[in-house]
DNA sequence: GTCTATACTTGGATAGAC
DNA sequence: GTCTATCCAAGTATAGAC
């Protein structure tokens, strides 16, 4: 499409593959075939550009989020689906890597996208489990907020443990723990 | 002590606030108060030195990590033990940050580390979870390894997790909602 | 809107004197 | 062992012509 389309989708791959800091404007250039020119017209800065980015890459996460909170069934199978959404263990979750960033901490405004994000997840947790525990499903002495937080850290420490050991077997496990305490957590 | 040994210190405090990537060797000489003639004296690259501050934090953390795993008690003792030793949540976790980097990732030297580490605290989790279920403290039917993962990764997600929220009420929100899960699955 | 040229800083590392 | 000087590439951004 549009240049400044284009150069926002080079970005969004890059910040992917490589995070905020060590995405440099010279290889979003070369990946996006703009001029240096180009971006500085369409962008103020580095920082600018990305946050255009992260919004498209938030947008689309939410909806791939959404899927598994609207199947059919009990909480458990949709937290489940959650969990084993197709995932490239390896590569880490594109939101929690950048989080991690003292640049990204640093800059407000992108820091607040994922955050934003994060809450967001967390708050379908919530009433995923919330339902469950009405239905009887679940164990009524659960406390939604609590386990909601622990099923969205569950994910982002199954991507880090599985980083450091190359081997995604450990994101597998990590997810099939917490998804056999849930089943124990039944009522 | 040493020139030698005031690098390594530099550059671990260093590499714990920025990460390894962010860390440059300006950053390291000023800390240290050492010229650039004595670090690349000492150390042939600026891997060399990270590799070694590294493995200090490891043994640190070794160290850190044993005491909650050595405390009288049942296996849920340990385990919170485990989860609420000290942390600064909003900082992150040094070693899991690290696993965040491309450029760690693709020094092997310094990957290897952190996953050794991971490696031998998921070890320590089995063997815990494994003496849990033995004793009868905990249902038979919990896969160890499994659940080690779960509680590995509840941990470093709970960081990646309170730092994109910037609030570290979400981090004790996360290590209570395994812990919980852990109490339903009591035998 | 886009290009080329330019500017200035930092990163990571080497050279050679002391 | 340590210091200073130096090197070259890259990062981020601006200027000004077209």
């Amino acid at each position: 499409m549009s240049t400044r389309d284009d150069l926002i989708e080079a970005t969004r791959e890059l910040m992917w593959e490589r995070g905020y800091g060590a995405t440099s404007p010279r290889e979003i250039l070369a990946a996006s075939g703009a001029g240096k020119g180009s971006m500085y017209h369409h962008f103020p800065s580095k920082e600018a550009l990305a946050q255009a980015a992260l919004a498209r890459n938030s947008d689309q996460m939410q909806a791939e989020v959404e899927q598994a909170f609207t199947l059919d069934g009990d909480a458990l199978t949709q937290i489940r689906a959650y969990l084993t959404e197709h995932r490239e263990a390896l590569k880490g979750c594109q939101f929690g890597r950048l989080v991690q960033e003292p640049e990204v901490i640093e800059a407000e405004t992108l820091r607040s996208s994922v955050g934003d994000m994060f809450a967001w997840i967390r708050a379908q947790l919530v009433v995923v489990i919330s339902r469950g525990i009405a239905s009887g499903e679940l164990r009524a002495d659960l406390d939604p907020t609590r386990t909601a937080a622990a099923i969205a850290a569950t994910l982002q420490g199954a991507y880090v443990l599985a980083r450091a050991a190359q081997d995604s077997s450990v994101f597998d496990d990590a997810v099939e723990g917490t998804l056999a305490l849930l089943e124990a957590a039944r009522a």
